[in-house]
DNA sequence: ATAAATCGTTTCGGAGCCGTATCATTTCAG
DNA sequence: CTGAAATGATACGGCTCCGAAACGATTTAT
């Protein structure tokens, strides 16, 4: 039981930070993309488009586009296995772990302003 | 200073938390629609198209295209300004109230999973 | 009364994402 | 060595959303 919040904390955390990231930024992440990189960089590796797929209970061809567009963000990349050329790992990037850091950064600075 | 959190239980709750809307929800809402939604839910009334577009810093069209999706998912409501009928008036309805609440208590119960 | 301003909606062309089905490449089994 | 299986990418038609511009309704100012 580490962090103790109370329901109209939590809407306005969840206000917040969705609010901040709409304001900050053109395109937003939607939330399949947010789960996908929030996955990446807290999951232990290897990550494979099947894998992705079978674990947010989406189709492959979900996880190829993420990947499409949040390669093109420089937020996460593509990397073939070695061993199995026929898979796919996707693999963290200094931009994507810069993204994510701020995320986190915003998100405790966000609880610490919330009201009792 | 009310909720103290650590960077990595931060992400982790933000995953854990689109991880399941992602995986319960066929469609799930953009970080618009819900920034939207819990504007209104949390802030004081009234909300109008304008105001709301002005906050979020969208265009008008963002919101009102909002509205019609989250009005056909019976989330929010449209009502006219009787003293203004230039206004449209952007009110909660009890099918949104229901799923706000289950996401501030969703929320909540992700928190005190986090480990330490 | 008429013109200007305000407000929300609609239209338009363009872009992104969806799921299904199919494809090329690579690996594995017989 | 050849055919089946596995993996990720692509093609397709459909749906939603986007910003800019134009529009109708309403209110306010002259």
């Amino acid at each position: 039981m580490a962090v103790e919040i109370r329901p109209s904390q939590a809407l306005k955390l969840l206000h917040d930070l969705n609010y901040e990231m709409v304001r900050d930024d053109d395109r937003d992440l939607s939330a399949r993309q947010i789960t996908i990189l929030l996955t990446v960089y807290l999951e232990q590796p290897p990550h494979t488009v099947r894998g992705l797929a079978a674990k947010l209970n989406v189709t492959k061809p979900v996880i190829t586009r993420a990947l499409d567009t949040m390669g093109r963000m420089e937020l996460l990349q593509r990397r073939r296995d070695p061993s199995d050329r026929r898979n796919v790992l996707v693999q963290r990037t200094v931009k994507g772990a810069l993204y994510v850091e701020r995320l986190g950064d915003l998100m405790v600075a966000k609880a610490k302003e919330l009201p009792l």
